[in-house]
DNA sequence: CGCCAGAATGAGAATCATTGTCAATTCGGG
DNA sequence: CCCGAATTGACAATGATTCTCATTCTGGCG
């Protein structure tokens, strides 16, 4: 079982090639664009694989959708993703970890998970914009 | 604009009695059931203002759907919630509020929201739990 | 009170990401 | 090389949410 075919290697590429989180469409875009033949499903499937064996991170966009990433680290930790480009970074706060397990306990909570992830603008997507509605500009 | 009707009125009072996360559908449900006609796309419309106004939270369930609540307080908190009974707790921690401010500060983000919350299971599911899975009952 | 413009409603269609189906294909151990 | 099990993929199906638009209310004003 788990063997390893063309269709999982060519995801695992794309996931390697990008720098931030990608949903399985766009994933499955640019793998067809790269003349790779995969079916979606095939994609979904590779991806949730991942997923389960904490091969890629996971996260649910605003609107709704799954996006994957290949992160640098696979140990715990959390992401502030700039809600126009995307650009991510890997975060940890081991004063947040500590604290989500102490309220917990506190509460009688067992087997506690946590999700926490930032969203914010980041310093190149600012410039941009400021430059683009600058009222000073020629 | 922002008329009080009959529907709205509705929605609001099942949340009030509600004392956990609720779906739309599980709303509308309710509210059939209570002899209230009401469809359930003003159901969603109706939680959608709501939440746009701060008066409820909501949330996404691990299987992606989304969830309200009428929360004690308007003020910023988290929840921890029990993924078996739904049983929600407010919680909140300056700490976290902090850390997650300054990590973005730091790597140059703005206007940074974030997305915290627990999952765990509470005491007295655990304790049913161990009741109905303990090999030593008779 | 009664009227009316515009807000709100609701039944059903439409959207859309994701999952299921199942016959055909492909790994890979022996 | 060979066969069974794992995998694939075109397409259908699902399911939550949103859209449409004709009809029904709400609330302010005369
Ligand atoms: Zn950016
Ligand atoms: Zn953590
Ligand atoms: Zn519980
Ligand atoms: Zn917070």
């Amino acid at each position: 079982m788990a063997r390893m075919t063309r269709q999982r290697a060519a995801v695992a590429q794309v996931l390697d090639d990008a720098a931030d989180f990608r949903s399985a469409q766009q994933l499955h875009e640019r793998l067809r664009a790269a003349g790779d033949g995969i079916g979606l499903a095939t994609v979904y499937r590779t991806l949730q694989g991942l997923a389960d064996g904490g091969e890629v991170d996971v996260l649910r966009t605003a609107d709704g959708e799954t996006v994957y990433r290949r992160c640098a680290r696979r140990e715990h930790h959390h992401h502030l993703v700039c809600r126009s480009c995307g650009r991510t970074v890997e975060i940890d706060g081991p004063d947040v970890e500590e604290w989500a397990a102490r309220v917990s306990a506190a509460q009688g909570y067992a087997d506690v998970e946590h999700t926490i992830e930032l969203f914010g603008t980041c310093g190149d997507c600012r410039r941009a914009d400021a430059a683009g509605t600058d009222s000073t500009a020629p």
